[in-house]
DNA sequence: CAGTTTCAGTAAAACGATTTAATGATCCAT
DNA sequence: ATGGATCATTAAATCGTTTTACTGAAACTG
């Protein structure tokens, strides 16, 4: 429905280039995608034609000939609940909105499929050339449904099987970063509030997490928090922590969703932030900026995470290079409120 | 690319469906679509052979022969300096976001076009079927290039063309709210920091801006400000005024990217916020939610806005109803930090 | 019962590009 | 001058659907 009006004359065809350029249609192609080489003058007749006739090529046409859609998705992974509400503006968007801008650049466009029930369904909807997939789960449904269908997909985030290009998010620098920062701001008894689902973040976090404070010889205290409704899963979690006998002056929680929730049973409590408790989280958008105090957090530089993962699906696509294991910076830390007092 | 392995038969497709159920493919075609009756029994009989087969229509064959794309975009039509940056999930995103979700509920795509300098490329790359255009300014390059290959758009905001399908923002009413908010809050001499582009709600605000302090009794004055380069140029404005002999103690300043600036200009010149100056933003995201303190800002409803939008386009897609003037609700104050000290 | 409507289905014609195989030129080297 | 190469071009096939125009058969109508 892109051009005609109601009295509309046809569209215009690659054949009525072809016929004022007097040449054929084949050719007017070639000129266009440069495939084969055609003659200098013949090429300018060409254009000419092009620019009188205002064509512009018919690109559904195009995508059934190639097989190409000149498309690729953005899919986010997590349970609607994490991803959506306040922070719908979360991870999957700063990412779109980076990748959208690096597609476009090779003539693609991206297309947004935010958390849905079905993701089947987008397939009803749209061909894909590709896909780049935020941190999947691990018997993730939607990296399946990709793989059935053999769709091209980039990850990003961490997967255990090396068999699928992805763009590696250094969750052991993260909870580094974090454990460290918050252990230097004198928290001696950490708790950790995780997201329950078999995820690598999840997972690895709670390794570190393990691992150092073993080391610092303090105390292991892991909250596993559904991530279906994590913003009140994880105030409940917490007001029962701070009924216990035992009290805590550290909090790492990875998910900002569950940050929230962490902030509002320790405020009901009565409990001071950074004064009694520290407050960690690891993705800085704008849940954690907008606590009071805003939160200490990760920039995980997802512009250049985005650009990556870009740039890795479309050579994915060509079939061109392998896989180039590309780099992206490491995470930096945001010091705010929530864990600090002097800056 | 999306289906056939190196080794592969061929694609499935309505033929072998047909040859399996022992139909012709126009029935097979019928049946899926449902556009013309056929028999329960032979309905019985595809649905088992499109099953068996695992067949999947070739969406580019259907866009080519249906002249439609199920797809729709969404444009920003804000210089790039304003939209990216930090604030890169701005409204754009948020709108895209419920946008996608919405659209993906009537099996059409929604493709995301973060600000680029040239949007005639999107064309290259993706067909239409209808585009939602964020806040255009007057004389909008983007506008003129969907009326152009005319494809059916929905501006969100206010363009003085009636003749235009438009989920209108009523900046009337943020401008009474956030006015009357800083009078509430002490204020007596207010800036007004305006973008200086022909834009609809840049010359409503300034309208009420200026209606409201000729009846209040208080003076006038407003900083234009250059859109590109939004925050520098804000901050700059501001610490020229902070130089001028006339004090201020309220600044009305509607683009979040100018707030930014001029909150780093009051802090460089020692003036406390909310104390010495008031100051309130519009949309608020994450520029508004960052910074310290936090500042008032407006709940535009962003999501239902987006929901309308895209109900509005879909309609206007299928071509049946005219159109309904959608309401959305009106915005609604969140105050901050910045301009109260209660709360 | 002849005449009209429905009904369910079919065969074939689009849709608008790209790609394949074939065709003359033109050029080069023997 | 003959037999290849190379070059620019073309005619025709092709991609996989939807839609159009037709067709018998069955079902009404009066």
């Amino acid at each position: 429905m892109n051009d005609q009006s109601p009295n509309a004359k046809k569209r215009v065809t690659v054949v009525d280039v072809a016929r004022r350029a007097g040449v054929s249609p084949g050719t007017v192609s070639n000129a266009i995608s440069g495939k084969r080489k055609v003659d200098q003058e013949t090429r300018r007749r060409i254009d000419a034609a092009i620019a009188d006739l205002g064509y512009m090529p018919n690109l559904a046409a195009r995508g059934m000939r190639t097989g190409r859609a000149n498309t690729i998705a953005v899919f986010s992974s997590m349970p609607t609940a994490v991803a959506a509400g306040a922070s719908k503006l979360g991870f999957l968007m700063e990412v779109a909105a980076s990748a959208a801008e690096a597609a476009l650049q090779h003539n693609m466009a991206l297309v947004l499929i935010p958390p849905i029930e079905d993701p089947a369904a987008v397939f009803q909807a749209t061909p894909l050339d590709g896909a780049i997939l935020l941190e999947p789960a691990s018997n993730d449904p939607v990296l399946s449904l990709l793989r059935a269908r053999a769709v091209p997909t980039v990850v990003v985030g961490d997967t255990g099987d090396a068999g699928i290009p992805c763009i590696r998010l250094d969750y052991r620098a993260m909870g580094d970063l974090l454990i460290d920062h918050l252990l230097d701001a004198g928290a001696r008894s950490i708790l950790l509030v995780a997201g329950s689902r078999a995820r690598r973040s999840n997972e690895t976090f709670a390794e570190v997490y393990r691992a150092r404070m073993a080391r610092a010889g303090l105390p292991v205290r892991i909250l596993e928090v559904s991530e279906i409704n994590a913003e009140a899963g994880a105030e409940a979690a917490i007001a029962a922590e701070i009924v216990g006998a035992v009290p805590f002056d550290g909090v790492l929680v990875p998910i900002d969703a569950m940050a929230t929730g962490v902030m509002a049973a320790l405020r009901a409590a009565g409990l001071t932030v950074p004064g009694d408790v520290r407050v960690v989280t690891r993705y800085d958008g704008l849940r954690a900026r907008s606590e009071s105090p805003p939160l200490t957090a990760l920039d995980l530089h997802l512009d250049a995470v985005a650009k990556a993962a870009t740039a890795e699906l479309l050579s994915l696509i060509e079939g061109s290079s392998p896989v180039s294991s590309s780099l992206v910076p490491a995470p930096y830390l945001r010091r705010r409120g929530s864990s600090t007092v002097g800056d």
